[in-house]
RNA sequence: GGGGCAUUAGCUCAAUUGGGAGAGCGCUGCCUUUGCAAGGCAGAGGUUAUCGGUUCGAGCCCGAUAUGCUCCA
């Protein structure tokens, strides 16, 4: 019985806790926290990189560990051959020893082989170490040291010592910093131990099992090594390798660390079972699969989730590339790789228990992916699949992958993937260049505004001009202050006037405006001069301001001259539009009680995405994976308004950043640079108060934001408010519209009384509903409603429609009765060729009439007229059986010339056809037309 | 902010150059069967997302809107 993948984890860190004297140290998350060069953690090193560097210590010197790995979408990136070989992984265990400063190469040596020869009882036969060779721009010699060592501390076959040059055998781990020779030993795996020549050759019979990194030079700036005073061991060997030879096997795959999870994936998709061959799609799906939700879980676990940029979008690809694989290759229709997760939890949660601690949040999580991801796989596929059958045979075209991306959500990559399982490569040339066109429109379109802006050169200009940043601190203060001018802008060049209606640029030496920032749109209002200019009597001139922006240091009121001129060093008073930035106040302040709400209501997984505030309104995008349900919206407008009605206390303040950061439950957008001091806003409790005790878990009953806008002073000035939208913005994004104040009002009086109206509609009956709900239906999708109530409206307004379509039914069934009356009687026409008209039908009446004459007139040709009332329109409708159609009488050209009589055209196939006319009283001719016709054709 | 795709019965989806909206599953009733599984027969169920335009005629063509999905910025 060999040991299994648990025992031998187990079996490596007690060999150096007990027998070694090393510390035993947790992985660190696969997800780096304080490292933002690095996608995912790598390699063991990374939790140790600030030893390394020696910049930070450890309270040990000797250390063993097994470490998370994910090695996807960076530098070393393993993604692509999983699946088509046996030995490949994104996520993986790195087994490893340390020595910071300690024990150096001997020790790693003798340890090492002492585990692999004597503990675990390797064939020493199949053993072979490799050794760095030296390289003569470093000026080292080659490893010595180590070769000896292995002589000596060991009874290795030397023949089985080769030395190798820095691809293989220098670890360095970066440009610059801490670097060294190291030492792997490798395993030959071939039946009759022929694989010596094979070591370094990526085969998959020979691998390499451990490598000994001995850490003892620095290279600096200048690319010169130096000695390190202090030497280090770091070691690593990847569990799944060590565990497949152990266990005997040919392919990592074949061990206990895996067959669990295979064995959940044929339970769940009834699939043939695990056969482990290369090329086989069934085994290379149940490789990938196992692989990417063994990462994902891994992943997600440790904070990781699927997103559209960065590590997310490679979780996501992961999981794409995994669920396509379900879904196309072992054809399961639902979400499943969710239903994986125990068996993640059962091969690694005791090892790592944040894994079964989470596991139903990771298993939610991969659900709503894979779901959001199934909406459009099978459209794809089919795009695909056609892009196969009409290309070129050699080809995937540009379009198609551009397609697969933009509309169905394909990753490049993916497709790519796809096109190699059928001998394709994918046009990525004509792909990028598509994507790039893609990109300048968005761009081109996206700045359409034309905002004004002052070029670099001008902004230099304004600097040797001596004219200082514009002081902009009375914006928070007061809403009109006494200014002068100090420079004009015309769109082309800085000038000394503005006196025409052309669009200026004007910069303060101080001002009351807010420039657009955070969201915030810019202030309104105007500027009045102090003195009278030319011939104006009454007043000063006046500038006003429609727009205000930041330009580098500047404050650009932009608007137009409305009244006499404005020069440089004029004196004006700055007044922003009261009215405007009240409206944006209270959608701002509202925003942050919104923000607050939303996590408390939907939990930590709300991110704001992004925001948008001015005087009529409110966005706000978060992170969230479903749309939110009628009673989420309600619960968050509760939560709001109830801020509102108590007019708790808006405050705002500068803090360290440092400072800041620590209050707890703080808001702020993940991924911004703020700067220090950050200002502080907060409601429920003033600054001061936070900074008083930050940690507090109180606070997060607050809403504490870092934020640079303007606020109201106390929330109850925004009156109401209401959620008139909430919709999907991107995957995994929802965006919300909000209003308040008068705005939140009406729509809350107008949902009201909506909801009113439909309930006294359905005591109606007849035209009168009918009519109602024609006119309801409208209004639903007029009105400005909370989202909500136009919900309940819907809701409410499809049970009407019940009634009103029975009351619809009733009067059609008895129009159709009345026409098919007259048909029996028309039937009763002794004659081969029948024209008739008749009273209050319609096409689909008429139609079941033409049918009924025809049956008792077989033989015969029919032609049918009506008249509608309502709209002076004619319909016609005619028949004509074979016989006739042999003579030449075809229903298609005989209904049409009756048509032309009316003003009108028609066709259809020669059996029926369908015509229509704009003129009812020429049916008697069109009646008589259409019979010579036919007597004519049928002679 | 700018694109792309989708929307047809409760569900999954069809519908030839624009010419009478269908299928499967599900539902209801009846029959067959001792009962079950199942089978047979019949039936109900549609504002083809909404509004407008073109046309004699629109599920289909055009334009807006809504909702969902997706990508770019």
């Amino acid at each position: 019985m060999p040991p299994s993948g648990s025992d031998i984890r187990r079996q490596f860190i007690d060999f150096f806790a007990n027998r070694c004297d090393h510390t035993s140290v947790p992985s660190s998350p696969v997800i780096p926290h304080d490292d933002p060069t690095l996608l995912f953690t790598n390699a063991g090193m990374n939790q140790f990189k600030d030893v390394f560097l020696a910049q930070g210590t450890r309270p040990y010197n000797r250390a063993v560990d097994t470490q998370k790995c994910i090695r996807a979408g960076g530098k070393h990136n393993d993604l692509e051959d999983v699946g088509r070989d046996t030995y490949h992984h994104t996520f993986f265990e790195m087994l490893g020893n340390w020595s910071f400063g300690d024990y150096f190469k001997a020790e790693a040596i003798e340890w090492a082989w002492e585990l692999f020869t004597e503990v675990w009882g390797l064939d020493k036969s199949r053993l072979y170490v490799t050794v760095f060779e030296g390289d003569e721009n470093d000026g080292l010699d080659a490893d010595i040291e180590a070769e000896n060592l292995w002589k000596e501390k060991t009874d290795i076959d030397p023949s089985h010592i080769t030395r190798w040059g820095r691809k293989d055998n220098f670890w360095e781990m970066g440009e610059t910093g801490p670097c060294g020779p190291c030492s792997e030993i490798h395993y030959d795996c071939t039946p009759d131990k022929s694989g010596g020549h094979l070591v370094n050759l990526d085969d998959p019979n020979v691998i390499e099992l451990w490598n000994l990194v001995f850490i003892q030079f620095n290279r600096g700036d200048d690319g010169k090594l130096t000695p390190l005073p202090n030497q280090h061991v770091d070691t690593g060997m990847g569990l799944e390798r060590i565990v497949r030879v152990l266990q005997n096997k040919t392919s990592n795959y074949d061990t206990d660390l895996w067959t669990p999870i295979f064995n959940s994936i044929q339970e769940i998709t009834g699939a043939n079972a695990y056969q482990g061959s290369d090329k086989d799609p069934i085994d290379i799906a149940y490789r990938v699969i196992a692989d990417h939700i063994r990462c994902l879980t891994v992943a997600l676990a440790d904070g990781g989730r699927p997103g559209a940029a960065g590590r997310e979008f490679v979780l996501r690809r992961i999981l794409r590339r995994a669920a396509r694989h379900a879904h196309q290759t072992l054809g399961v229709d639902g979400p499943m790789l969710y239903k994986l997760v125990p068996s993640i939890v059962d091969t690694l949660g005791d090892t790592f228990q944040e894994i079964a601690k989470y596991s139903a949040h990771i298993a939610e999580v991969i659900k709503d992916e894979e779901e959001s991801f199934l909406k459009t796989l099978d459209r794809g596929l089919e795009l695909f699949d056609k892009a196969v059958i009409n290309g070129d045979g050699k080809t995937i075209d540009a379009k198609t992958a551009f397609t697969l991306h933009d509309t169905f959500g394909f990753p490049i990559d993916l497709t790519e993937v796809m096109a190699e399982e059928r001998n394709l490569v994918v046009d990525r040339d004509g792909y990028e260049k598509l994507m790039e066109v893609a990109r300048e429109t968005s761009r081109a379109t996206s700045s359409t505004d034309q905002k004004m802006q002052l070029p670099p050169d001008v902004l230099a200009s304004l600097q040797t001009l001596q004219v200082h940043p514009t002081k902009d601190g009375d914006k928070y203060l007061r809403r009109s202050g006494r200014a002068q001018i100090k420079a004009i802008w015309n769109g082309r060049e800085l000038t000394d006037i503005a006196n025409d209606l052309c669009v200026h640029g004007i910069i303060l030496d101080h001002t009351p405006f807010y420039a657009d920032a955070g969201g915030q749109v810019g202030d309104t209002g105007h500027l009045i001069t102090d003195h009278h200019t030319g011939e104006l009597r009454n007043g000063g001139s006046q500038f006003n301001v429609l727009e205000t922006h930041k330009c580098g240091d500047y404050v650009l009121h932009i608007g137009r001259v409305v009244n006499g001129e404005l020069r440089c060093d004029d004196q004006v008073t700055a007044t922003v539009h009261n009215g405007n930035r009240i409206a944006t106040e209270a959608n701002h302040t509202s925003t942050h009680l919104l923000n607050h709400a939303l996590r408390t209501i939907l939990g930590e997984d709300v991110q704001q995405k992004g925001s948008l505030v001015d005087h009529d309104k409110l966005r706000f995008d978060f992170s969230h994976t479903h749309a939110m349900t009628d009673e989420e919206i309600e619960f968050v407008q509760q939560l709001v308004n109830k801020s509102i009605n108590a007019d708790s206390i808006v405050n705002a303040q500068e803090v360290s950043l440092e400072k800041a950061t620590e209050i707890y439950g703080v808001r702020a957008v993940f991924g911004e640079q703020y700067p220090d001091p950050v200002r502080v806003v907060s409601i429920g409790a003033t600054v001061n108060e936070l900074l008083k005790n930050p940690t507090n878990k109180d606070w997060y009953n607050c809403s504490v934001e870092f934020c640079g806008g303007t606020h109201l002073p106390s929330c109850a000035a925004a009156g109401q408010f209401v959620i008139i939208h909430e919709q999907s913005l991107a995957s995994g994004v929802r965006r919300i519209l909000a209003l308040t104040g008068v705005a939140a009002e009406a729509a809350y009086e107008a949902g009201g009384a909506l909801l009113e109206r439909i309930s006294k509609a359905s005591k109606l009956s007849g035209d009168a509903l009918l009519q109602e709900f024609n006119a309801l239906s409208q209004l639903v999708d007029e009105l400005t409603l909370s989202q909500p109530n136009r919900h309940a409206a819907k809701h409410a307004l499809t049970l009407l429609h019940e009634k009103a379509k029975s009351a619809r039914k009733k009067a059609a069934s008895s129009r159709k009765d009345g026409v098919l009356e007259q048909a029996k009687i028309i039937a009763e026409r002794d004659e081969v060729i029948v024209v008739a008209a008749i009273d209050g039908g319609d096409k689909e009446t008429l139609l079941s009439a033409l049918d009924a004459v025809r049956s008792k007139r077989k033989g015969g040709a029919v032609m049918l007229f009506t008249a509608h009332k309502d709209d002076g329109k004619v319909t016609i409708v005619a028949g004509v059986d074979k016989q006739l159609i042999a003579k030449g009488l075809k229903a298609g050209d005989w209904v049409r010339e009756a048509a032309q009589v009316c003003g009108g055209g028609g066709g259809g196939r020669p059996d029926t056809a369908q015509a229509g006319g704009k003129d009812p009283e020429k049916i008697p001719d069109a009646m008589v037309a259409a019979r010579q016709f036919a007597e004519k054709a049928t002679v």
